[in-house]
DNA sequence: TCTTTACCTAAACTTAGGTTGAGGTTTTAG
DNA sequence: CTAAAACCTCAACCTAAGTTTAGGTAAAGA
């Protein structure tokens, strides 16, 4: 029977997984024990994995390159069925969902360009009126996740950021 | 004379730096260890900034808004005249190296974005073709400083991405 | 069978970017 | 003049995201 359940799903040993997904054994193991990633063992006490984990691997890589720390890519991953193997739905919801993140940093980018513009490259050098130096505009919300968003009304703010007192 | 060069250009102390730029003392004590800022010491040892520590410390918290390292940062500000305090157009200057560098961050992320659609999103979960599984694509270059850029082939490479053979 | 390769755990180490604490000195305000 | 507030150094600590090392077991192939 566990060879019966070993031919309907193959399994993947540690080393398949790190050479297939290129990263270090010890990174996996590593995530396991983040609960980003999970296993069973075979007899001799040694890692099983079902092919979703490569994809899981993506993502989490994919998440990275986006900035998100590994917390936030688990909760990301949480939304994924725990009872079944992920269809390809599943995967394509969770690529919408940061696809509309990945739009909010590139927002966040470009009003991060706008405020060096408007407040280092001005001559404005207060430091009470720049939004640059105030620090509320990285607001966490544990709802979302951690949020980049600044106040868009500062953008604006570093606009009128002109008096060059200091 | 000393007096003298006190009152030509009126320096800050540590407190009142930390409290204007919404920085910890200790970070400011640390910033110095990595050579970010400076500072001179008065007659009983303490620290004294002129006032363009202000804009120093708002590149850098403009920084690593953008995701830039401390020591990339500090290559930046490296860029400034040592002799001299910054003037308005040097501090436009760098104001544009970053306007540029902003400008091929969010040229990334939009990369990423396209890979996440083609490459979470769709059905193509073969590790040897995606673009996803490969870390090549961030490179290190250290005549610019880290470069955030994926082979600009590789988004397309993604968009060829749909053998689902696992 | 025997030896090499793959795998196991646990703990220590690494870098980045700071923060905290201890113990002592300087400045400032009353 | 004295006490509180601000400052000093140095070392230890913290989180994130892993990597490395040490000592031992399992599996694969000649």
């Amino acid at each position: 029977m566990a060879a019966a359940s070993e031919r309907d799903e193959p399994r993947l040993s540690v080393g398949q997984v790190a050479k297939r997904a290129d990263v270090a054994v010890s990174t996996l193991h590593f995530y396991e024990t983040k609960g980003l990633i999970r296993s069973w063992r075979n007899a001799g006490n040694q890692r099983r994995y079902k092919k979703d984990v490569l994809r899981r691997i993506a993502v989490i890589k994919a998440g990275q390159k986006m900035g998100n720390s590994l917390v936030e890519i688990k909760e990301t991953l949480a939304k994924l069925p725990e009872s079944r193997t992920p269809t390809k739905e599943d995967w394509a919801r969770m690529s919408r969902f940061w696809q509309a993140q990945l739009d909010e940093k590139i927002a966040y980018m470009m009003r991060v360009r706008e405020m060096v513009d408007g407040c280092i490259g001005c001559g404005c050098l207060s430091m009470k009126s720049c939004p640059m130096y105030n620090p509320e505009d990285i607001v966490a919300t544990e709802a979302n996740g951690a949020v980049w968003l600044d106040h868009p009304e500062q953008a604006k703010a570093a606009k009128n950021c002109y008096d060059s007192k200091n």
